[in-house]
DNA sequence: GGAAAGATACCGACCAGTTAGTATTAAATA
DNA sequence: TATTTAATACTAACTGGTCGGTATCTTTCC
């Protein structure tokens, strides 16, 4: 069980990320964020050196649970089949399945939203935003190289494009999901993407 | 030629977009954008009756806006064929020829900028936001409707899905180009969609 | 046609409240 | 008892907004 402090630290992180996905960071001031989880100023300020410092903090944090979830989904589909293909379609399907089961819209992607005002920030926490990106189209692009050693494409096109449409259907699918505020926009989002990949791999 | 006034509040209005696209809204204060568009706290009271009446002004322009730059495309695409499919094909390459010639990274939506700020801004902005993701699918739907008249689906999908992807992919597209600040990562993923339209609907 | 009244388009000082952050002190914990 | 964690009071700057005012233009009336 991680110290009284890590536990609080966490809490302040958790609570802050909900707050800015609602508001964005500047609509969110310290004294919202300490007084939806209870602590002080001062508690606030021993935690982090300053707002900037949040920021840089809540990005890390995201893109680790980030990558937890995706290596994660990849994981599994890779336990189910040797097949990279297969494994993708079954990667995009899981990973339908949990946008499904969120209880709501999905509350929004830290990254996308820092990017909407990345004038607050400093270079550090824009080049972290970037680095987000950057990691995503890593993933995806491993996993494009293994199917396209086994399946010829059907249209012939740079595999950073096709990892980056991921990345694009997910966002876009959280901006259409929260704004109309239904839930079902985004796994039929990244269903659709699957029937693209689909088409792209799998003969007629 | 517009009245000096309408001249003003346009000014106001276009300066106010370009700095809450940089900084979100909450982080534009009216301080900025009277400071940047050179007219006092009194003047802009003049034309506005607060931040929140700002804020409704710019998502009607934008969506104004948007509808006239979409509309155009689409008028130029069937003024060049009378098939449907190649219709939007034509306006999906035009639109990626539109983006490839911005002088930057797109500027970013918003649509999307509010959306991840979405509890800063009364109802009735945030139903306009909604009323203008809507608007975009009606207007693919019309085009697909058309389109499934002639051609047969390869993959038998609801239209509004199809749609959305369209904005999905250009709202997606417009956080990596803006994220990685490259230019070239938006008209890439239009194109992208536009290889999936034609593996929809086009013979192998 | 010129004076008076009204409309338009702003200016800038001021206000109350909020903001991020600091200094000091206190409480909790190992 | 030393360290960790937090509370409290405070500061200076910034915020959205109001209000009394000015300059200029237009309309009305004599």
């Amino acid at each position: 069980m991680a110290a009284k402090g890590e536990q609080t630290r966490e809490h302040i992180l958790a609570t802050a990320e909900k707050l800015i996905l609602q508001r964005g960071y500047s609509g969110t001031s310290i004294e919202r964020i300490i007084s939806e989880s209870g602590i002080t100023k001062g508690g606030f300020f021993y935690h982090f050196d300053g707002k900037n410092d949040l920021a840089k903090h809540l990005i890390l944090r995201y893109l680790e649970q980030d990558a937890v979830f995706f290596n994660g989904l990849l994981e599994r589909a890779r336990a189910l089949t040797e097949d990279p293909l297969q494994q993708l379609l079954i990667f995009l399907k899981l990973m339908g399945e949990a946008m499904t089961d969120l209880p709501g819209s999905h509350p929004g992607c830290l990254v996308a939203s820092f990017t909407y005002e990345s004038h607050q920030f400093d270079a550090e926490v824009r080049r972290l935003n970037a680095e987000g990106i950057l990691s995503w189209r890593r993933i995806f692009i491993e996993q494009l190289t293994e199917i396209i050693e086994k399946y010829p494409m059907k249209i012939e096109l740079p595999l950073d494009n096709l990892a980056d449409m991921l990345t694009s259907i997910i966002e876009g699918g959280i901006v259409i999901s929260r704004c109309l505020d239904d839930k079902n926009v985004l796994p039929n989002q990244i269903l659709q993407f699957r029937n693209y990949i689909r088409l792209l791999f799998e003969d007629a």
